[in-house]
DNA sequence: TCAATAGTGTCTGTTAGACATTATGGA
DNA sequence: TCCATAATGTCTAACAGACACTATTGA
């Protein structure tokens, strides 16, 4: 254990550690996944982010960070990796990257702005666009098995809403009836009276997430997604 | 290696990123997944890590280390996450691990020696302890995207073989026919004109790894890993 | 009434899992 | 010969995808 050697940390690196947390904000606006980008120096665009300070945790660090840039804390989040390449707009050395999703609609804060994930403004450093993209990429690889796509929509959204936000996440057209009858075997929705009346058509009912059944694990090995 | 930063139990590094990169190698024996341990000071163990230099590129710091500890360079590796928790044997505020996969049957270096990824000695680090959890995790989750499970394989297998590494990683028992039809249908493998005959059966045939089919993507949305 | 969208029932080809059978060596 | 293991063929239930159909609104 770690208690011991605690007493180590009376004298840490004496200047912070040259490590900043980078916080990846993503959310939908249409068809595009977006991505809070703050203003920096000189006009250009920036990740928000804080150096790391030292001895400090990772995740209280995001946890601060998150309070800063939205408001609140966001429980669920992933680290989407640390990264060397390029440089920091703060100068430091590593980066480490982390994601949370907010819920679309979100309005930017302050001195921030949406910006579609496929066009990031030119003056986002290099170290910035990589940690974008490994964000992205991350969230994208784990769509089946974390409930990404409901922490894209409001609280209440329609299933034909659901399905656009799994072909964005999954970057293809899904066949209507086999989503529905999977979604439906895998208990992870339950509809409510409301329903919304859009234009034309015939109105659509709104669900909410409520996972009522545990995860299933796979049965078989898949090899689809290896090979040469 | 850690020769050079032993001498830092008695002062931490004052300058340059506080950042260790830590290496996890990742093998099997028998039915089990192994990590490659070397002796740290006072009877422990730890893991092999090198210090970030200032400036220096996490990728050409884990390459570097790879060649020390297993004495060549392995392509194939990913990064596991960058932690905080626990302390460091060599003062690093955080932590980035990575993992490569070596060949079972591979002999550990001098001074190094492989331990059951779950029976882990209580001298490792609880940091260590941290990095070797979130490493096996990720290969295991990525077993079915990654070729991960020839890695461990030499070069020429059975397909039982290839089978018992499948059901280690997912932690599983598989069917060995709809394995068989499934690995047959990915076009992963080859047969050779050799056979392997142990104890009593049959020989087996054996075969390699040579994959004929681009990666397939899955077809429909999963829900399977979802959920409650 | 028509157009447009939501939601569902049915059919069919594919596939996973169970089971049985053949193949081939060692004891 | 018997036994143990490899490898494979067949059957069936489940499921994915296609299609058509009904339902319900606004224009």
């Amino acid at each position: 254990m770690s208690g011991r050697s605690r007493s180590r940390a009376v004298s840490p690196p004496r200047r912070g550690a040259a490590c900043s947390v980078d916080l990846v904000c993503i959310s939908r606006e249409a068809a595009s996944l977006v991505v809070l980008l703050q203003h920096g120096a000189r006009r250009t665009w920036r990740l928000p982010s804080a150096m790391l300070r030292a001895g400090g945790d990772l995740e209280d660090a995001v946890a601060a960070l998150t309070r800063t840039v939205v408001g609140r804390d966001i429980a669920w989040r992933q680290q989407a990796g640390a990264v060397t390449a390029g440089s920091h707009p703060d100068g430091a050395a590593v980066s480490v990257g982390y994601v949370v999703i907010v819920s679309s609609g979100t309005a930017a804060p302050p001195g921030a702005a949406w910006h579609g994930s496929g066009e990031l403004p030119r003056s986002l450093a290099a170290r910035h666009s990589a940690v974008v993209g490994a964000a992205v990429a991350h969230v994208r690889a784990r769509t089946d098995q974390s409930p990404v796509a409901f922490r894209l929509l409001p609280p209440m959204f329609t299933l034909g809403e659901l399905q656009e936000v799994y072909e964005l996440l999954l970057g293809r057209t899904l066949h209507k009836a086999s989503f529905r009858r999977a979604l439906s075997a895998a208990r992870l929705v339950e509809p409510t009276d409301k329903w919304r009346s859009e234009g034309r058509g015939r109105p659509a009912q709104l669900f909410r997430y409520a996972p009522r059944r545990r995860a299933r694990v796979a049965r078989t090995a898949r090899f689809d997604l290896l090979g040469g």
